[in-house]
RNA sequence: GUGGUUGUAGCUCAGCUGGUUAGAGCGCUGGUUUGUGGUACCAGAAGUCGCCGGUUCGAACCCGGUCUUCCACCCCA
C-alpha cells in the first residue's frame, strides 16, 4: 500500500447518509428563512483581504486563511522586509486574497457595492462554508458551513422580534425543543461600563462577565481584577451575579442599576420591547431568557445581541448567534444603514442532532429495485423494464456486471435494496420478471404491468 | 497562538518492565453452493506499528522533532 493520503487539519469529508443528515438540516432552514421573506445570496469563498482584515479584531485576523499570490512573489519584496522575518508586515506583500471567515462582513460589502440594485430593507439569507485558522476541537471545525438571515436598512425593533420567532421557527421545524435563545443588548453593556466608572475598559469587562457561567462569579471577578478594574467597580456591578427570577423582574432590576445612564435605559427599553412582543406572540418549543453577561460581537454590535445555547445536557457551544450592527456598512463607506441579523450554525446543530438521535428516518433516497446482470440480452431485456420503471418514478438500478449471482444479491443487501429482479431465458420467453423481496426471501413470477404495481 | 492527548491490517482495538516470525474481532477475497444475499463452516490476502532522526547488541514500546486526532485555554458557530 503506499502512502496514505489525508485531508487538512479541521476538515472533512461527507459519507451519503451524512449528507442526506445536513441536506435536511439546511432544507428546514432555508423553508423558515423563506416563509420569513428573505431571498438567498451568494458571495465569493475568497474576498480581497481588506476587506476582511481589521473587521474581526486582532484575534480575527490571525485566524483569517491568507491565500499566496500567484507568480514570483517574493521577487516583488524588498530586500528589508525580507531580511526583516515579520510575518505581521510581509503578509499584505505576498497575499491580497484570504478565505471568507464568516458571512456578515461579506454581505456588508455587498449591501455597498450593489446599493442601488437593492431595494430596502433588504433581506437576504445566505448558506455558505467559512473558514477559520483554528485549532479544532469538539464542534469546531477549519471549514464549516454558516446560515445566515439578515435584514438590512430597518432599524425597527420588530425585526428583533422578527428574528427571534425564525429561531423559535427553525428549531421547532427540527424538532430540537429546548433551545434557550439567551439575549441581550450592547447598550445595556455600555451602560454598566459607564455606571461603574470603567468605560476605558469596556471589552475586558464584558469579556470577563461573559465567561460567568463558565469560570463562576469568583473566577469573573479574579480576571476583572487582573484586568485592572477597580474594586469599586466590581462591587458595584455584584447585582449582575445575582439576576434571577422572570425576565421582567431581571429587567427592572438592570435599571435599578442603571438609572442613570441614558444609554444603558435605551438599552433596557430595547429589551424591554422585544421580551413583550416576542411574550405576546408566543413561542412554540424555544425559551427566551435575557442574560446580561452575554457579550459577543463585540466588534461591530450596536443594539440586541442573541446567542442560542443547544438543550440542557447537550455539551456543545453556542449553536447560533446574531445582533444589530447599527453601522456595519460604515466601514465599507455607506453610513446610516442598520443591520440586524441572526446565524445558524450548521455543524453544531448536525452534532446535536446526533447526539439526541433527532434525525427523522430518512425518507430513502436510495434505489428501490436492483435488476441481476446475467449477460449481454438479458441486460437489454433488463434495462428495457428499467427504463420504464424510472419513468414511473422508481429508483431502479442494473447491476453493471455479470458477476456472480451471490455477489449480485449480496451487493443489493448491502445497500438495503429492498427488491430484486431476476430475469434469465425463462422469463425472457414467457415476457416475465421474477420479482424477489430481499427482506422476506419471498419470490414471485410476474409480467410488467404487476412488476410496476409491486414495486410503486 | 499556549498546554495536554492520540496514532498498530480497510474499520475498532490488544500487544507485559525494550527481546527473535506483531495479534484479535469485524470487513474483504475464494470455497462448501455456476439462478439466489442476509446465517454457518473451511481457506486466504492484507501492517517499513503516522513520518523523520536519536539512544541501544536489539525499538511498536525509551528520547527529540514533525504531522494528525481529541481536550482545555484564547476565541468562536
Amino acid at each position: 500500500m503506499s502512502k496514505k493520503p489525508s485531508i487538512p487539519k479541521g476538515t472533512r469529508d461527507f459519507s451519503p447518509a451524512e449528507v442526506v443528515k445536513r441536506q435536511y438540516i439546511m432544507d428546514a432552514i432555508k423553508s423558515c428563512f423563506t416563509t420569513y421573506g428573505f431571498a438567498p445570496i451568494e458571495t465569493p469563498s475568497f474576498e480581497n483581504s481588506d476587506t476582511l482584515m481589521g473587521k474581526y479584531g486582532e484575534e480575527g485576523d490571525r485566524l483569517i486563511f491568507k491565500i499566496l499570490n500567484s507568480g514570483d512573489f517574493l521577487r516583488k519584496v524588498d530586500d528589508a522586509l525580507y531580511t526583516a522575518k515579520d510575518s505581521g508586515k510581509m503578509t499584505p506583500k505576498i497575499s491580497e486574497k484570504a478565505l471568507r471567515y464568516d458571512l456578515t462582513v461579506p454581505f456588508a460589502r455587498y449591501v455597498v457595492q450593489h446599493q442601488n440594485e437593492i431595494t430596502f430593507p433588504f433581506k437576504r439569507y445566505q448558506i455558505q462554508p467559512v473558514w477559520r485558522a483554528d485549532r479544532p476541537q469538539k464542534g469546531r471545525f477549519r471549514e464549516f458551513f454558516q446560515c445566515d438571515a439578515d435584514v438590512v436598512g430597518s432599524k425597527s425593533l420588530w425585526q428583533e422580534v422578527e428574528l427571534v420567532q425564525l429561531y423559535d421557527a427553525v428549531f421547532t421545524k427540527l424538532n430540537l425543543n429546548g433551545v434557550t435563545i439567551k439575549m441581550n443588548n450592547r447598550k445595556i453593556l455600555s451602560g454598566i461600563a459607564e455606571v461603574i466608572g470603567a468605560e476605558d475598559k469596556l471589552i475586558d469587562f464584558t469579556v470577563a462577565l461573559d465567561k460567568l457561567d463558565k469560570i463562576g462569579e469568583e473566577g469573573v471577578k479574579k480576571e476583572m481584577r487582573e484586568k485592572e478594574i477597580s474594586e469599586e467597580a466590581i462591587t458595584k456591578v455584584q447585582p449582575l451575579f445575582e439576576m434571577t427570577g422572570t425576565a421582567k423582574e431581571q429587567l427592572d432590576a438592570i435599571a435599578a442599576l442603571l438609572a442613570s445612564s441614558q444609554t444603558g435605559m435605551q438599552g433596557v427599553e430595547e429589551l424591554n420591547f422585544i421580551v413583550e412582543n416576542v411574550a405576546a406572540l408566543g413561542l412554540e418549543t424555544a425559551q427566551l431568557a435575557i442574560d446580561v453577561t452575554l457579550a459577543r460581537g463585540l466588534n461591530y454590535y450596536t443594539g440586541a445581541i442573541f446567542e442560542v445555547s443547544a438543550p440542557e445536557g447537550v455539551s456543545m457551544g453556542s449553536i447560533g448567534g446574531g445582533g444589530r450592527y447599527d453601522d456595519l456598512t460604515g466601514i465599507f463607506g455607506m453610513k446610516d444603514v442598520s443591520g440586524v441579523g441572526i446565524s445558524f450554525g450548521l455543524d453544531r446543530i448536525y452534532l446535536v442532532l446526533e447526539e439526541l438521535n433527532l434525525f427523522p428516518e430518512t425518507a430513502s433516497a436510495n434505489t428501490k429495485v436492483l435488476f441481476i446482470n446475467f449477460g449481454e440480452k438479458e441486460s437489454l431485456y433488463a434495462l428495457k423494464a428499467i427504463k420504464r420503471l424510472r419513468a414511473a418514478g422508481i429508483n431502479a438500478e442494473l447491476y453493471p456486471d455479470k458477476a456472480k449471482m451471490g455477489k449480485q444479491m449480496g451487493y443489493a443487501d448491502k445497500r438495503d435494496i429492498k427488491f430484486s429482479v431476476l430475469a434469465g431465458d425463462n422469463e425472457i420467453a414467457a415476457e416475465t420478471f421474477t420479482l424477489k423481496n430481499m427482506k422476506s426471501g419471498e419470490q414471485d413470477v410476474v409480467d410488467f404491468k404487476t412488476l410496476l404495481i409491486k414495486l410503486q
